[in-house]
DNA sequence: CTCCGCTTCGCAAACGTTTACATTGCTTGT
DNA sequence: ACAAGCAATGTAAACGTTTGCGAAGCGGAG
């Protein structure tokens, strides 16, 4: 491997005019300049990531904490973050928690030496712990926001009310009036701010009633479908597409006609989304551009007043300036929601 | 940070004793390796991964290319990796190539700086640059084989050979005469022994016929339904299971019936495959097997003479042994496949 | 001519580890 | 009892880079 000092050499300069040339920002003469950049392209320098993290203290690596690289969602979250950091002359380490708390603690603690800069999607650990985290390193959160403490935290996160209030009205103007929503782990923030929102925006005549909470994968889906099935709802609002796919699976398996007989919208809107049978009426959350959006608030400079100014969504900076980013979503409306039948059960025992 | 020279001081030794102590490996006496330990734990001690790099020469982080990381196979491969990655204490840093030869070469040039281990899962640069690459890294393929050179490149596959023989003898024994090949690109190395597999094992009386050559995302899987329809043929046996969802759709789209008027099978198994409608009959290949295998091969010491031993896999050392692992695969039969409809032209159009 | 200021560059320290080699003290064989 | 060897630990160099500080060169102002 060709040193900094072989460069040198061969340029007949010092490694800290090679250094600093290379580095470009500094003050070199542009003469000088053009001879170490040519002899280092001739002796293919590449510099030593080691050293230069070694004394500089930061790391050319970001890392990117997610529950389940199987979940599509999560998977396109991880793309889009992954081509902005390379974009950036960084590199992604990745890291994939299995939805569990104990090994997200694990691997936060490997992490967070050795990388100053973390993503963290769909965090599961208390929100004590990810201050502490932020106190130590810089932190953008997806799918999640924690409330400002001494470091605040940024965020970029889905606009989940929104996404909530445009299925529960699409349902509504369907003609349904009991609806489930089968939520996802009770430790996910996405989960509670969604409940939130069907809560809030209570439609006179809509009765939204909770099915429980599954594990937001495809297996979640037979137990909370059998308890729609038992519930009597005539449709179910799905905490994630993941859930939604598994509930479609189990109520073809019951021999329950979907949309017909009962409606199903999910949330996510992964790319299988629309090829399913029927296909899948469900919020879209656009994953990739948050996992871009969350690198550009982790690279972004801290001190000027503001970026460039995404305009499409909505960036508060509250208080100290940690920025909060929500993007919006859309109900992508396909063939798994219909009318309720008409004289079904769950849409007559509904009262007025 | 606490350094080692804070855990030198407070355990009253130096801190070449607390390296050694921690490496655990060196001869230092049992008590004072514990007090290190002790105090080491109680300060927080965690090792500078930069530090030990630039001496030691290894990084504690492995590199991942792949094409597509919203392709569920790889995601399910990258899964793999990491947790296997993750258990031996280090780190992987992953890379999404699009599919693209040029962003996967300077993707492989940015890594190959800084990390001296690598798993290139379906890598669609030529023989020359991989076996370059693993002449200066440890190098581990997955979904590719290369001629042995100076330099063998260790790799785990699936037997594609056996997979699409099962594939084709289902359909065969189902009455199908007349079977077409939805391919993949034409770089892909996979996609080249599925070709020559179904070539090589020619039954008496099946026809099979090359549809072509397709991104293997759902998006090709529109031109290759229509290709299929047009040759006529009664069955189409997609490179993987993206391409098949894709064919599923477009085929439901124009009308045509399946089973009934075509049979589909796939390649991998995604997990959606036994979800679609109708569920795909596909080739499961144990995609985070394979990817744990891989580091397996990677973290492997080369000298002894072999590992423990996996039973299931067939581990063939060639010569200077690099381990080339084939990975059984299992046709699993859903509902997209079924006898080819009796008085169907293209089931009676073959010739005998 | 002298002195000052600016540009351009080199010197050398520092980052936190690992590890070859030196050192110490103790056991053991004779 | 003494040398030799071994076990346990310390000393210090080295890894490749960045960067504060000082030195040199040079032009212009007084």
């Amino acid at each position: 491997m060709t040193t900094i000092h072989d460069v040198a050499r061969a340029a007949g300069v010092s490694t800290a005019t090679v250094s600093r040339a290379l580095a470009g920002s500094a003050a070199v003469a542009p003469a000088t300049r053009a001879r170490v950049h040519r002899t280092a392209q001739r002796l293919g320098y590449v510099p030593n990531t080691a050293a230069r993290q070694l004394v500089t203290g930061r790391g050319q690596s970001i890392g990117l904490v997610l529950p389940d690289l199987e979940n599509p969602f999560y998977a396109a979250v991880a793309k889009g973050v992954q081509h902005r950091v390379r974009a950036a002359g960084f590199t992604a380490v990745m890291a994939d928690t299995d939805e569990d708390v104990d090994t997200e603690r694990t691997v936060l603690g490997q992490l967070s030496a050795g990388i100053d800069r973390l993503i963290l999607a769909s965090p599961r650990v208390p929100d004590g712990d990810v201050q502490e985290l932020a106190a130590r390193a810089r932190v953008v959160l997806i799918n999640r926001q924690v409330p400002a403490a001494q470091t605040p935290v940024a965020s970029v996160v889905p606009d989940n009310t929104d996404g909530i209030a445009q299925a529960l009205r699409h349902l509504y103007n369907l003609g349904h009036r009991h609806v489930g929503y089968a939520g996802g782990p009770a430790t996910s923030w996405s989960d509670a701010q969604r409940r939130r929102a069907y809560q809030g925006s209570s439609t006179p005549g809509l009765r939204v009633v909770d099915l429980g909470a599954y594990r937001p994968g495809q297996e979640g889906g037979v137990a909370a479908a059998d308890e729609a099935i038992a519930r009597g709802v005539s449709a179910v609002l799905a905490f994630n597409d993941q859930l939604a796919i598994g509930i479609l699976g189990r109520l073809a398996a019951r021999g329950v006609p979907v949309p017909e007989a009962i409606s199903v919208v999910g949330f996510d809107d992964v790319p299988v989304a629309r090829l399913l049978a029927p296909a899948l009426t469900t919020v879209a959350v656009p994953a990739q551009r948050i996992g871009a959006r969350a690198v550009d608030l982790l690279m972004a400079d801290p001190e000027p007043g503001n970026g460039p100014g995404h305009s499409e969504e909505d960036s508060r900076h509250d208080g100290d300036g940690a920025p909060q980013v929500v993007m919006d979503v859309e109900l992508r409306v396909r063939s798994s929601t219909a009318e309720p039948a008409a004289g079904s059960a769950a849409a007559s025992r509904v009262p007025v």
